[in-house]
DNA sequence: CTGAAGTTTAGATCAATTCTAAACTTGACT
DNA sequence: AGTCAAGTTTAGAATTGATCTAAACTTCAG
């Protein structure tokens, strides 16, 4: 967790990513205050309460890049929306199909289960296991 | 698995469909042999091919009847690409990040883990396991 | 055969995302 | 501090998968 500006900026370079405003600006969002799950949509809206001059297309951009640099992983959980979610450790997921949230499953609250071998030439890059859930009737 | 005309007519009837010459295609397209993983797209292209008249609306309506009846599951793997799987009985895949491919994994083959208890007011809809993998390098 | 209900359709539309090429920053080097 | 090439951001257009619309067409019970 980066709680600081200048934290930011070094988690940016580490990364191999210039620190510019809208990096440093989106990344202290993402990154100062706890495990986050945001879509592009969401994190613009946020910049923008905060002041933060940014258009959606580079919040698109960073949010891949700090994909891409392994800061941040992206879920799928239904065509056309996707979120990105701060916590790189645990992959696992309460999905709420009636209200679109999404909640983290404390990676020791799953056993992930032994895998068969993946088909021939690959290798595994990442296990997602997505539990839907509705709101009971 | 519905090898017949005859049979996915009945299998149609008994969702609460009408067989119609557009529905009973698809469906002969989907059911007639083993498991298959298709986007709408790639069954309109098959329907195309089989020379039956239909448009891609018609695809998705039915799509969506048939996992609505049960008859197919819904994969979403990334966004924007949705899979439609003829297999209901076991949700979990392999996804391919470099070709797309998608493939069953044998569900006698992974044990689905102990889940912690839903979000409060929630029920357990679909478990779904998706193992990314990419080519070897 | 008929008609009401259910289906299909082309084409418009939508929302999320990506692309484009021009304008603007950044930072290494003076 | 000033310059410039490389990297970044931007508005707006374009693309994509998917959905909607309302008119035309089927289906099937009677």
């Amino acid at each position: 967790m980066t709680r600081t500006y200048a934290g930011t900026i070094d988690l940016l370079r580490q990364a191999g990513l210039r620190p510019t405003r809208q990096r440093v600006g989106l990344s202290y969002l993402l990154f100062h205050a706890g495990d986050r799950h945001v879509t592009a949509d969401q994190l613009h809206g946020e910049a923008d309460k905060a002041r933060l001059k940014v258009s959606l297309a580079t919040v698109y951009n960073t949010l891949h890049q700090l994909s891409d640099a392994g800061l941040l992983s992206e879920v799928v959980v239904e065509p056309g929306r996707s979120y990105f979610d701060t916590n790189i450790g645990g992959h696992h997921h309460f999905f709420n199909v009636d209200t679109g949230e999404l909640a983290d499953i404390p990676s020791d609250a799953v056993a992930v289960p032994a895998l068969p071998s993946p088909p021939d030439g690959t290798v595994i890059e990442q296990v997602s296991i997505i539990v839907r859930v509705r709101q009971e009737s």
